[in-house]
DNA sequence: GGGGGTCATACCGCGAGGGTATCGCCCGTG
DNA sequence: CACGGGCGATACCCTCGCGGTATGACCCCC
């Protein structure tokens, strides 16, 4: 009850966050795996030490306060953090370290092979682990699944990240190889104004399942069922089927090395270094 | 003992986080306030949760081990994360809102008058509280006790926060009026050399307290114990003994609006972009 | 007006966290 | 070399708080 008390447990922040997601009591303790009686007392007592009430209940229905939904916000933040903390600490532990860079297939600009062998050639580098995930990159660098990653500003979130730019790219519409625009030279974006969607990868296709990889992608604008505007490197990866045309006015796109900030550790640091180098190298 | 636990309750965070400060389990106890064998009982649990050694004991001292130093680390973090979540939420909770802007007496080129003129004219703005601090701004922001300040890059510290520039100023050497530069229409940073500290406020000068406010180093300069280089705008509030000389090749400050990433209240952006209004119209 | 659904309250049992006492160990020091 | 002091670990106990079950209060809907 002191007021002074200023800090949560992670368990009471959890709880909250469930019934703050959830809106519901009893399905907020089922995905807990707890009682309701308990957690209702848990949100009460958080409320009582907080001073703040965080939930309007009328009996028939849960919102969220101002409070609340700041609460919901921030501790979202709070319990990445402290989950990112876990796991960072458990990979510092292992008997022999590695580093773990996450890149999306084909999304490396094919610098991979240039970024890992100059980090090799480092004294005292360490294995490298590649892990690949198109839409998670971020995420794997935020909670410390991963060290590092590829990432394409501005398509990506970069917040909350370190960063080395590798390189600026424009971008190029991949089409299907008989499409009307195909034999173009150079195309504005006002050219593919009533394309099929997803102009960006990504995106949701209008009755199409979620794209979770770049290859489904690339089946769809082969068919003639999307347009993609994508960074002009993969046009070296692209499938018989399809080109790529580059669009003068789409804004360039930036390949970006991404690590946690805050991180201080020798070996990322020299990886950094080494893959700014490999990058500047192969520059033309 | 499930290895798929991936949370840490902050109570464990924080023993650890004493123990590795203080490196004595009695001392971090006595912190703590708490007794020293459920410390070591609690650190003992959370290694085997972990599945990792964070200490090195050898009966007679302690020592981080890598996992340990990085849990202290980001432990550190996540902590800040938990408190900066509760400080955020009471706030958010308090019956009138309103905004806290943190600001360095003197270190606002001016503008200040201007953003809260211009925000206080955005329909709905909420009172603007401003407080004054040297060097704790950005950690106010970080941790929840401001919910903007301005803050000068590159001096400052800027990881973690969001920002909107405000405004590029170059930088002037301070000097006493009879010192031997102070009739120069220029310098150089050469021309400073083996000029007595500090030569960047904040930093400790020899033999002297941290200085902890401009008027402090001002005084300084006045006494010629001191020169500093400091943004341009504050030439418009010198004291009558001291005098601003341009410095050619220092490098230029940007003066920054700050305020945590993730943030997205209505208020604050009403804010921000008032805020850059107001300097967009006054920059000359 | 009764039944189902939802959150709060009442009550209970157990286990985790904290306290005291003590051990084991090492290192000074006379 | 014996001894005392300092430190972390262990042993043991006790309390408090978390979680469970049963039930109440209230509202909405049929």
């Amino acid at each position: 009850m002191t007021p002074g008390d200023d800090t949560v447990e992670t368990r009471e922040l959890a709880y909250f966050v469930a019934v703050a997601e959830e809106l519901h009591f009893g399905r907020a303790a089922r995905r807990l795996g707890i009682a309701q009686p308990p957690l209702s007392r848990a949100i009460q007592q958080l409320e009582r030490r907080l001073g703040v009430r965080l939930l309007e209940r009328d009996h028939r229905t849960v919102t969220l306060t101002d409070a609340g939904a700041t609460l919901l916000r921030e501790g979202h933040t709070a319990l990445a953090a402290v989950s990112a903390a876990v796991r960072r600490t458990r990979r510092a532990g292992r008997s022999e370290p590695s580093l773990v860079l996450a890149a999306k297939p084909g999304g490396d600009a094919d610098l991979l092979p240039e970024i890992l062998a100059a980090y090799a050639a480092t004294p005292g580098a360490l294995p490298v682990d590649i892990v690949f995930s198109a839409r998670e990159r971020g995420a794997m660098v935020r909670d410390g699944r991963a060290d590092a990653a590829l990432l394409h500003a501005p398509r990506e979130d970069l917040t909350g990240l370190a960063v080395e730019e590798l390189l600026v790219e424009s971008q190029v519409a991949v089409l299907p190889r008989g499409h009307r625009l195909a034999g173009r030279a150079e195309l504005s974006m006002a050219d593919l104004d009533g394309e099929p969607l997803p102009r960006w990868p990504s995106a949701v296709p209008e009755g199409f399942s979620r794209i979770a990889e770049s290859g489904q992608l690339m089946h769809l604008v082969a068919l003639g069922r999307a347009v993609a505007v994508v960074p002009e490197s993969i046009r070296a990866n692209l499938r018989h089927d399809v080109v790529g045309v580059p669009v003068a006015d789409a804004p360039p796109t930036t390949l970006v090395l991404a690590w946690p900030q805050n991180t201080r550790s020798r070996a990322l640091a020299a990886f950094v270094r080494a893959a700014a180098e490999a990058a500047r190298l192969s520059r033309p």
